[in-house]
DNA sequence: TGCCTAAATGAATCACGTG
DNA sequence: TCACGTGATTCATTTAGGC
């Protein structure tokens, strides 16, 4: 059998350097494609500042027949270098995912799960225009839909989240800091990935010494994180100048001492639960009246969770506020609900669903 | 035009059903289609009891080609029912949405989100060969790319996230509890959606007595919750026994008076009164002075709501702008009156207009 | 050095009505 | 259909800078 290139990044085409190694000898294939992002015209803040948007020559393609046969060509030849026992993930958000979860599924690989990666710093919105897209999807699969031994470690991931089973949305943070590669002060890529999120992926899928590769290397995360973990990697990338610094980068990088490559669990911090939610789940009816504890103040509840008292409208902080004429107010300790006479803090029901979510 | 089966539940297959509604008469199409799942045997707990799964005849395919056939076919019929401000949501899991995902794209709709509900109490996966599956993915889109009058209440649902922007991952419950419907002890539907999701949906994306049609109406849970904010239902359901308990489960359910039902006004939509009616009817005079609210800038309002600053005239904003340098400004908030040398925007003054117009 | 405030920034398919 | 004017719009973090 041909000797894989491992610990190494190929410059190149993915789709026929891929094609020129030995078939069935890849553990795992890490993949963030270009998104095909479309993007019209410049965005602005609301402080006039320009959004520095992805606008690579890799991100543009001639038309959405031209995107599905790129994906189609490179998941082949990712599938024919997989192991039987091998998984593949794939990230994108809701630009190209669906086109490339209908193509991996007729290419015959077969989903284990889809994976939602929380950002826990998205961008906003700036336009107010949709929801703040706070989060990318990760499709996890198998090279065929008999290939039941795949590598999940099961018990790691569950130790991971304080004893109990890993489920499918992972809150992240983003990639920035001293994370973020900067070449002259400036992100050297537009779209680097955080570390921590390939750490959870190949604690999940892969065992000491797997071989993972990655057809879309760009800064090398993959790589990193590989080396990191004492795992191998094979890293393709078209690009000379992000070849160079993910080779530099992987170079800094250190393997963990075998019995260190376990990370403590992360702590939990406490859900934040809107007002709004109280609404939304019927613990508390539009309509019905809070009043403060003395009952010198009487608000009514409107269906988006916003109170109104005489002409003014706000949040449960800003009316209980408005209504003291202080600058701020804690409207869950402030308001209260009458239940049979006796009034009752609205945060009780703050407690309620807190325990009811269980910690998420 | 042909008169709509509004407040109604119609039996029989969806797509020729839509077929025979009028083009464009609807609002929002909400769909949880059969999802495809695929699973092979039955289904058992770690004590060996077997987990009641979706095996329902509804959600048997030949193929993954006769699934795309179903998908392609009532996503049809429902952009033809769409007005051309509407919008559609589609709900799913990893087994059945990328299909459809990529299915609506190729039909022109135009993704403006795709959406996480993530459950806050899934079912755990008992054979612990893959994560807990936590989530199921909403696509909200329009009808093509080039509808942007589309309904979406960016306030109301920051106002229902403690005035944080509403986020693509959305924490609900799943159905359970006295909301699941039971038919002699056992779930009446297999696949129940929680009203909470529904509420959150509609005050999303529709406006007071918008119509909503489900093609895929099952229990009933969006007709429930239409009628409980007071927008209108079509329901489409191919099943008699489903249709039956749905009416009767709508049937106990009760509208909120109008005055719960509002949620915080979209800004945009708010009366447009130009700055010459605050001249116009003598709220400032001409010859006021204006200042930004650092006093750096001063300008003289004239008698037709135009200002004056140096040798510059124009509208409140295209003066704003020129005096900071800048492309574009809301004058709305960027001028001030003296009013007994405090500054006050003179957004105030438009507020009262608007006040006395009473929203027309 | 340390503390407080201001500025910068991230995979973004980000107006709309009037004439 | 197009041109133009009005006017609506940001969260969590990190980094830089002032005192």
């Amino acid at each position: 059998m041909q000797e894989l290139p491992v610990n190494r990044i190929i410059q190149g085409d993915c789709v026929s350097i891929m094609e020129g190694l030995p078939a069935g000898s890849v553990d795992m294939i890490f993949a963030d494609p270009p998104y095909n992002l479309q993007l019209r015209g410049e965005l602005k803040r609301p402080n006039e500042s320009v959004v520095d948007a992805v606008d690579d020559d890799w991100d543009r393609f001639e038309s959405m027949e031209a995107y599905d046969a790129f994906t189609r060509a490179w998941l082949t030849a990712a599938q024919r270098l997989l192991k039987d026992s091998g998984t593949l993930w794939v990230i994108g958000s809701y630009h190209n995912i669906y086109r490339i979860g209908a193509v991996l599924q007729d290419l015959g690989f077969w989903i284990l799960n889809d994976v939602v990666w929380r950002k826990a710093n998205p961008m906003p919105n700036f336009r107010g225009r949709r929801l703040t897209n706070a989060h990318e999807t990760l499709i996890w699969c198998a090279k065929a839909e008999d290939a039941k031994n795949y590598t999940f470690n099961y018990e790691a991931l569950k130790a991971l989240n304080d004893d109990l089973q890993m489920r499918s949305d992972w809150l992240l943070p983003i990639c920035s800091g001293g994370e973020r590669l900067k070449v002259n002060g400036r992100k050297a890529h537009s779209t680097q990935k955080p570390e921590s999120l390939l750490y959870r992926v190949m604690l999940t899928a892969t065992r000491d010494g797997d071989i993972v590769l990655d057809p879309f290397f760009g800064t090398g995360t993959t790589g990193a994180v590989a080396k990191r973990l004492g795992r191998r990697f094979i890293g393709v990338e078209r690009e000379d100048k992000f070849c160079r610094l993910a080779q530099a980068r992987i170079g800094r990088v250190r393997t963990l001492p075998p019995e260190d490559r376990v990370i403590t669990p992360p702590k939990r911090q406490q859900t934040r639960v809107p007002f709004g939610m109280i609404v939304e789940r019927g613990l508390i009816e539009p309509g019905t009246h809070l009043h403060d504890y003395q009952r010198r103040h009487t608000a009514r509840v409107r269906a988006d969770g916003s109170l109104v008292c005489a002409d003014a409208t706000g949040s449960i902080h800003k009316i209980g506020a408005h209504v003291q004429g202080a600058p701020s107010c804690n409207g869950w300790t402030y308001w209260h609900v009458d239940v049979e006479g006796r009034l009752a803090p609205i945060d009780i029901f703050r407690e309620q669903v807190r325990s009811e979510l269980g910690g998420l």
